[in-house]
DNA sequence: GAATTAATTGAACGTTCGTTTTATTAGTAC
DNA sequence: GTACTAATAAAACGAACGTTCAATTAATTC
């Protein structure tokens, strides 16, 4: 046999996307065999190699789109206010919203970065540090106007995006809580670490409004 | 050629634990081969299972091992007060130093998950829930007696240890900060986070005490 | 409807994998 | 120094891996 009745390219290279990052979460990059993937599909290993040249060149697709999608959500995410809380909030939102959204697709370019070759690590890399500047930056102004109140900008930047990018680590849409809510709370905990004042009403307005944080 | 001048028993168990975490921890369990381990150790493959019967009994010890360590570390650890902010402050640090002074363990406790059989990472996710439960304790414990401000405890414990965690991911020893200056940063984003009123001098008493957390 | 292109199969390639078996040597006990 | 045990090497096993190639069929073009 060869090709089969309904066959299209554009709509198999789709399904190999598909079917690879949901495997590549599950099973480990090292541990998907080609075959594994195929059958996923509906389809010969074989086929694989019309779409994608190499495994690598597989995975390093879609971390590539990945974090251009990260990169692109937060352009269009990002308010127009200068004001570092509403930025704050703003990129939060996004972060958990994007990453609760795309969570196998998350684990794969968390996870499987070693498996690239030097040169596309340091390209991933490079998207992935451009995304966390943006945070730093946000923190840094902050600081600069007094709205935060942080030790370490750089440190405190890593130190939230560990936090909320861990919401896939155990969120499970669904279960006891709602997105909205899980949102909520991690802007909550977000704008106490950085010991926010409240300068609008950009998260609930329920807070107590006004003091400044201690230790 | 057979047995080599010198060899004994022990010492290559332990060269082959150590070799291990670290290879594992660099290239992930799927990549590593046992050959590749073998020669790091300076020996045959075939060598490798007078101690481990498989590769995957070989990840199971690890992980446990250092799973045990933890928990033993935080017994010893544990506080005889039964101030939140104190047990609290006791947690971070112990989570804190223990992870630094293992990160390519922790590293393999955190990844490499999803080679373990059914019954075996069940096994593993038992202690690493065990240990979960003694934050989430003792952020109830702070609420209750209102030493702590939180909306979700389960929540918060986990947002905490993602949060603490991640520091193996950034940090490394001799740059910028020191582990001392990393912990005194994590302790204070910490309290701030949950919106902890000072009760002691348990933290830097450099700080503003006394003041309640604002959101 | 013939020629061309797109999509896929089936078989095979050489390599590497985890693991087992057997033989051989170093250390230890008496 | 002989008997026994501990520790390893060397070679081999079948299975699975990523990948390639030639053949074949479906869709498209003219």
């Amino acid at each position: 046999m060869a090709r089969t009745t309904g066959s299209d390219g554009e709509k198999t290279e789709a399904a190999v996307r598909e079917a690879a990052v949901s495997l590549i979460a599950r099973l480990g990059y090292e541990a998907m065999s080609m075959r594994q993937l195929a059958a996923e599909v509906g389809v010969q290993a074989a086929a694989l190699y019309r779409y994608f040249p190499t495994k690598e060149d597989l995975l390093f697709t879609l971390m590539r789109e990945h974090m251009e999608g990260l990169l692109k959500a937060w352009d269009a995410a990002r308010p127009a206010s200068a004001d570092p809380v509403i930025r704050l909030a703003a990129y939060v939102e996004n972060h958990i919203a994007f990453h609760i959204e795309r969570r196998h697709a998350t684990h794969v370019s968390n996870m499987e970065l070693r498996s690239l070759s030097h040169e596309r690590l340091t390209q991933i890399l490079k998207m992935r540090t451009a995304y966390e500047k943006e945070l730093r930056t946000i923190l840094r102004d902050g600081v600069e106007v007094g709205a935060f109140e942080v030790d370490d900008t750089g440190l405190t930047a890593m130190a939230l995006i560990q936090m909320m990018t861990g919401v896939i680590v155990w969120f499970r849409p669904g279960e006891r809580l709602s997105i909205a809510e899980v949102t909520a709370s991690y802007l909550s905990m977000t704008m106490r670490l950085v010991g926010a004042t409240i300068s609008h009403g950009t998260a609930r307005p329920s807070g107590r409004a006004g003091d400044a944080v201690a230790l």
